[in-house]
DNA sequence: TTGAACTCAGACAGCGCTGTCTGATTTACT
DNA sequence: AGTAAATCAGACAGCGCTGTCTGAGTTCAA
């Protein structure tokens, strides 16, 4: 079983023992955003464990992989929830929505670039169903309302979200725009792709 | 030197090995839409020829990727250029160059996948310059003309045009939308995102 | 028809990765 | 203070990949 949050069922894990985890996670985000096929041992090394420790935590890249992107999304949910998208008309909750989420969905670009060449597309919509849970009915009532256009499925307006503010993401860390200016650029550019035209 | 394009200045290749370079080079690409990590030993299979024959026209794998990504851009640039991007309104030939070049720019996320990854920024914007320099022009005169939104750099318009290109794609691959509402959908999508609000 | 270009069919060496192992050492919880 | 949990520091085996090699056989252009 890989590292799971501390329940009262199991026993106390150490404290160092818990600080390697969240490290190891870290260095793993890190890693595999500057190339998708980061090794274990570069894992490793950026964590600041030998290899065998991370192991110990869990038994394959792939559980590893997993755990970092359960964390992921974990966050993002969070983030999601935190922006309160059934709140007010639908394109003030999107502008909220995306304010609230751009930069972290952005920097987890190569998790869901690693999981959608593993998994089925079954394996991808589940560990995306959390957040997906969140949006959908967003994107739903805006096109019921006019606000979205509504000659698209609800699906394509999240794929296009998402690659929008992958490429913001993107552009920001290329350097072409700063970030101040990439919040605004990428909520209106959002915007622009989901209403319906006037 | 990796296989060229044949040349007066070269003596002339046997047809079967023109046969098997345009194979190779067809099967590089599916193989790598399916996996980005394919080995040669599946590009081979794929192609009908053994490992060594690919080695003979491409001394490395790295040579074969750039043979199939310099190819891509090609074809890519010929669609563009014959959607005639400088004629009539800006919107309007923004219609003709999505339509004309959604299904082959949709068809090479993974090449540009790949070549992110293992260039430099520097070297993959110059693989897509002949894209680019006949891109730039029409968004630069829509953001002058007020028909595109002009408080964003012209490259955040065509990372974001690109980036939602490859989602309708991914969109149609995964069976979620139809080759024949994508179009429309694509279409509109772009058009709402670069578009200045009314 | 001839002969060079091209391909085949393995075999081989080297590399880097994943996962496992073990005894020694360190950490930290009770 | 004691001791179990955790980590370290390599070493090891197996795997799959890339690139190379060679002699035999096939293809095709002149």
């Amino acid at each position: 079983m890989a590292a799971a949050k501390q329940t009262s069922a199991q026993p106390r894990r150490r404290a160092d023992a818990q600080r390697n985890i969240e490290r190891i996670l870290d260095a793993a985000l890190e890693a595999l955003t500057d190339d998708l096929d980061a090794s274990m041992t570069e894992i490793a090394r950026r964590a600041g464990v030998v290899r065998a420790t991370i192991y110990v935590h869990y038994p394959t890249r792939d559980e590893l992989l997993d755990a970092v992107t359960a964390r992921a999304f974990s966050e993002i949910g969070e983030a999601i929830a935190a922006a309160d998208p059934q709140r007010g008309e639908p394109i003030d909750a999107l502008r909220r929505v995306v304010a609230a989420t751009w930069r972290k969905l952005g920097r987890y670009h190569a998790l869901v670039a690693i999981t959608t060449a593993r998994d089925t597309s079954e394996e991808v919509h589940e560990r995306h169903a959390g957040v997906l849970d969140q949006l959908l009915p967003l994107v739903r009532r805006g096109q019921h309302s006019g606000a979205f256009r509504a000659d698209v499925p609800a699906d394509w307006h999240l794929s296009m979200l998402i690659a929008l503010i992958h490429a913001a993401s993107a552009e920001v860390r290329a350097g072409r725009v700063d970030d101040h200016d990439a919040e605004a650029a990428v909520t209106a550019t959002v915007i622009g792709a989901l209403a319906r035209p006037a």
